[in-house]
DNA sequence: TGTTTGACCACGG
DNA sequence: GCCGTGGCCAAAC
């Protein structure tokens, strides 16, 4: 019965432990990189992520740069403090100079690119 | 089983 | 450049 399928969840955490420390990428760009037609299911999936699966949720904002998932951490603050953690200027929930720290799956990693399912 | 909701995006006005 | 609208897929009720 071992179905290993990888679901929205696993892709979704693979791309985004890929993300780069000191970069940011968007629910856009990860839903687009993964053909997955709905970027809605990032943040979704992103919603039930837990501390345990590493995976470095604050590195993905919306399109704008907002911090729109903050209030899903643990505290309202601790996606901006681990932003600025990394070397990322945070003001008013939204990334600075966010054009130039945007991060591209597609251009990075590669349309071939296959998701690291293990931790 | 059908409806509603969601850490969103692209597009048109 | 901002605002409203439609669309997207999967889970929860």
């Amino acid at each position: 019965m071992p179905d290993n399928t990888p679901t929205y969840f696993d892709l979704v955490y693979a791309v985004v432990r890929q993300v780069p420390k000191g970069r940011v990428t968007t629910y856009g760009a990860i839903a687009d990189f993964l053909a997955l037609g709905a970027s809605r299911m990032v943040g979704w999936a992103l919603n039930h992520v837990t501390p345990g699966d590493r995976v470095p949720a604050h590195r993905v904002v919306n399109r704008k740069g907002e911090l729109s998932g903050r209030h899903h951490f643990a505290t309202p603050t601790l996606m901006q403090e681990l932003l600025e953690a990394e070397g990322i200027r945070v003001e008013e929930d939204r990334v600075q100079d966010f054009k130039a720290l945007f991060w591209h799956p597609v251009e990075d990693l590669g349309e071939d690119w296959e998701p690291v399912l293990s931790p």
